[in-house]
DNA sequence: CCACGCGCTGG
DNA sequence: CCAGCGCGTGG
């Protein structure tokens, strides 16, 4: 379990009314941002701090992983510039009866501020370059302290339940927002039927992409299974993101058997274009390990064509659950 | 309430 | 250099 802070100055009421986080994928000038990038190193069961108007006002736990979401309507005007797909966490808040300000306490906080990627300044002041980011422990819980006993019994609820069982219904976003490219798809008047169903089948990793992805591809390169029936084709890109072309393009799949078609799906395994197979930090090894993946020692499983290895590129950076801290 | 500009951080 | 879910100020 790990601690978050979010700064939601122009979306707090959103995003803790409706229960998410949402924050776009990358800066309106396309480069990257540390700060959205953070998104898809939360896991369910992580707290968050939310921080609005100087004060930290709620506590979260979070319910699902990131999932590709369109903007919410109701932010309206905040974020006018924020691109209209980004990443949101389904998230559990609860407003604290007793908001408290941090740069009242920099005495005790101040200590505790990572050097890259601190929620504050020494001084208390927050910074406008920040959106999420992650807290060390000790900080977390002194900021605990200093919220007093709501924020006490409530994160002790949280560690408990965290240690019970699984939280995971990020799916549920997920299909979400599958639903609406969908809709799309097959509302296209300037396709043929039969195009639209084709693009429809690869989806769900059947139909005509299936049959394009095996001329590449014999067998699971994980399991090693060969019989088409229990195989699946998985995107390298997702469907949601490609284009119908790339839909369609047998370079831009993998024969899978269905458990690894979830793992990569979901972004908890990732290969790199010489075959090595990338585990997620976040993943639980030992679920990986009883569905058949060796955690322990690198793993190889083949080479992969140059056209593959650009959709895998695109897996990695764009679908991979990622870890900063956990990397060296 | 909103808009502006000053900060500073990270890429 | 540029961009960013802060912050205080002034209307």
């Amino acid at each position: 379990m790990r601690y978050w802070w979010v700064n939601q100055n122009q979306t707090y009421r959103h995003e803790v009314e409706g229960g998410y986080l949402w924050s776009p994928k990358r800066k309106a000038n396309g480069h990257s941002n540390p700060f959205y990038d953070f998104m898809r190193e939360v896991k369910p069961g992580d707290v968050i701090f939310s921080f609005a108007n100087t004060q930290i006002r709620a506590i979260g736990v979070a319910q699902s992983y990131a999932y590709e979401a369109p903007k919410p309507i109701e932010f309206g005007e905040a974020g006018a510039y924020w691109d209209k797909i980004g990443w949101r966490i389904d998230v559990r808040f609860q407003p604290l009866r007793l908001p408290a300000r941090p740069s009242e306490h920099m005495s005790r906080l101040a200590r505790y501020l990572p050097v890259k990627y601190a929620p504050l300044r020494p001084n208390g002041s927050g910074l406008q370059s920040v959106y999420l980011t992650m807290v060390p422990e000790d900080f977390a819980a002194e900021l605990i302290d200093i919220l007093g006993a709501e924020a006490h019994s409530l994160v002790n609820a949280i560690r408990l339940s965290a240690t019970d069982s699984g939280h995971d219904t990020s799916a549920i976003g997920l299909v979400q927002w599958e639903e609406h490219e969908l809709h799309r798809v097959q509302s296209d008047t300037t396709m043929t039927s039969t195009d639209r169903l084709a693009i429809v089948m690869a989806r769900r990793g059947q139909g005509l992409f299936k049959q394009r992805v095996n001329r590449i591809e014999k067998a699971c390169r994980i399991t090693g299974v060969d019989r088409l029936e229990h195989l699946v084709a998985s995107h390298c890109k997702p469907w949601r993101d490609a284009t119908n072309e790339e839909r369609l393009d047998g370079e831009n799949g993998l024969l899978l058997t269905p458990s690894i078609d979830h793992l990569f799906d979901r972004g908890f395994i990732s290969f790199e274009g010489n075959g090595r197979l990338i585990v997620s930090p976040v993943a639980h090894e030992e679920s990986l390990s009883r569905m058949g993946i060796d955690t322990r020692s690198p793993q190889t499983v083949g080479r992969f064509s140059n056209a593959q290895q650009v959709y895998l590129e695109f897996h990695q950076e764009n679908v991979l659950l990622k870890s900063r801290y956990l990397e060296t």
